[in-house]
DNA sequence: TACGGTGATGTAACCGCTTACGGTGAAACG
DNA sequence: CGTTTCACCGTAAGCGGTTACATCACCGTA
């Protein structure tokens, strides 16, 4: 591994001026700035990352807070991947690697977990880490707003978060639950019930608010016996249509707040003897891979997935440059019609 | 932020003193120790990794080599979710830290990609990473074997590399397909075709060679035409089995090297007016989520998928702390029997 | 009493890079 | 011709740890 001093030598020039070189170009002479340049490239210089942060006080690395909860073993990120590849790509554009941090303790107390979130800003601290992206595991809004109170720069994916440097991107939930509910209502359905999400998730109550919405545009009556609770998991779901379907007056079309709930409601509606979508028109919502396969394909309300990870990049490196806060970013959502209301 | 002087100056020690109760307890008296580690705690002490870094020319971090294959830009990793979770789980409790490498080049010349190699490996160099996790893309052996010869104690998934400081872990997919096509053997059927994966992918080629196996264990003949190859996408796998719905003498049992092939074959044959698993019997492999989902559920082959990460987290950290190579590691398969195959 | 051994700690060099500061020589100016 | 300006570059002081080596007090032993 060849150094700065190295090169300098090579070149007969101060480590200064190498150094210089790579961080402010202009402020040195053309020739040598060639000189060293190309020295170093023969020499497959590399610049010590560990050196230069700890100079500078600052590493182009940016941690990823993501844990698996474990209140919630087998919660599967509906577009984890997407939203990766989104993120990643967009931070390299700008020379930034994504940490992943460790998330348990071990005997030498390296560690963090979302049960403790001084932990990851500890590390945060120790890495010097520009700031953090917030992955939602499903339901930590409490662990993020300690985040968010740190001071350390960061932004949260689908959950409201306010601190002196952070933010959050999350989908339009309630335009995009308008747009399925209306999409029903359009159809001529008047009984249109509701699955919904956790009530301490956010996207999940902006979802509800979404529908109730609609049924306003609609001019279709709010009927509380129409809005069961579910967990965003498939059974949840199933469980919540068996209870709508033994109302004396069932809906005729649900709204379901995930696709896996959707799938869980499709699945029962399927027990119970009713056709979907002749008998029941069901709408989910998040658009992932199994939407597309069940039988018959689910309508549902798609995010924009790599989007989403744009964004966060777009706006962590924004309150890392800028010193303020960042205003929060709402993505847009689309209906994507499919077989399951029978349009 | 204190530093290790600040904590010195208290305690009335050096911070030579101090670096060693945190590094070489043992050395220091009981009650000194005691007494900065107490004044530690109080001050929220947190070590500068990027400091300790460059003097012991090491850091807690492993590099993360996933790039999404712009050749094939739809690829899914069929358990990413899962495989992070085990991996990032397991290093934590070794206090290791997963950096996701910056993949793209911009101004700066800071990046790498599967295309460059040496991006990659000089990324490593700039940050001391203690080594690489390769994930496959899709089809990129080649640019794996270069991370392996490269010196860099690296370790792959899924793809065999040879490397003085190198290995892989991969499931027994010889093994696995072997047992699904000899359950379609022992069902009786003896016209059993496979849809293979891309030809240049090692499980790919290891399924064909268990199919094969398990052909000659039931005593049937291998025909050629029987064998299609696919791309472990869905819709080369219904492209298949149109093929070998074509052919004159039609098989009555398919193994698809991967469950989204699987559902393009039943796709086909649904299309094809075929029952399954009455008229024909389907089994994949991976196990995706979507298999249990498909209408008839989809039997396949399961791999360990949170073992594949913890097995990678294994193999990595053994070879930073050993210097040689270690043996490639081999996860076991195991078959769930579900409808598409009429058990 | 002198001496070697031992445990605990301090001293200082070093890791590789950044940057404030000051110096140099040439060009520009009065 | 003296002086100012400016572009360019070197010097050196950090950044916050780690660790080889030196130091020192203290003990047991000859």
């Amino acid at each position: 591994m060849p150094t700065g001093r190295e090169i300098a030598q090579l070149c007969g020039v101060s480590v200064a001026t190498v150094s210089r070189v790579f961080n402010q170009p202009g402020t040195v002479n053309e020739d040598t700035r060639e000189r060293v340049l190309r020295v170093a490239k023969e020499l497959g210089y590399q610049p010590n990352e560990s050196a230069r942060a700890l100079s500078t006080k600052q590493s182009t690395m940016i941690g990823l807070v993501w844990d698996t909860d474990h209140r919630r073993p087998g919660w599967r990120h509906p577009y984890l991947q997407d939203l990766l590849i989104g993120l990643k790509s967009a931070l390299s554009a700008h020379g930034y690697h994504l940490l992943m941090l460790a998330t348990s303790g071990d005997a030498r107390e390296v560690g963090a977990s979302l049960a403790d979130p001084v932990g990851y800003v500890n590390m945060t601290r120790r890495h010097h880490l520009g700031g953090l992206v917030l992955i939602d595991s499903g339901s930590d809004a409490e662990a993020f707003a300690a985040f968010a109170q740190s001071g350390v720069p960061c932004v949260a994916l689908d959950v409201a978060v306010d601190g002196p440097r952070a933010t959050y991107v999350t989908s339009d939930n309630a335009g995009g639950a308008r747009m399925a509910t209306g999409h029903l209502a359009g159809l001529g359905h008047t009984r249109i019930a509701t699955i919904t999400g956790p009530p301490g998730n956010q996207p999940s109550r902006d979802r509800v608010a979404g529908y109730r919405t609609a049924l306003q545009d609609a001019g279709l009556p709010a009927r509380d016996e129409y809005v069961v609770a579910g967990d965003f998991y498939r059974t949840s779901g199933t469980v919540a249509m068996q209870r709508l379907l033994a109302l004396d007056d069932p809906p005729t079309a649900v709204f379901a707040a995930s696709d896996e709930m959707a799938v869980g409601a499709l699945l029962a509606a399927r027990a119970a003897g009713l056709r979907v979508p002749h008998d029941l028109a069901i709408v989910g919502f998040d658009d992932i891979e199994v939407a597309a396969l069940v039988e018959p394909a689910l309508t549902t309300v798609a995010q924009d997935k790599p989007g989403f990870g744009v964004a966060a990049a777009k706006a962590i490196l924004a309150m890392i440059t800028g010193s303020g806060r960042e205003d929060p970013v709402v993505l847009p959502t689309r209906l994507v019609v499919r077989e399951s209301c029978g349009s």
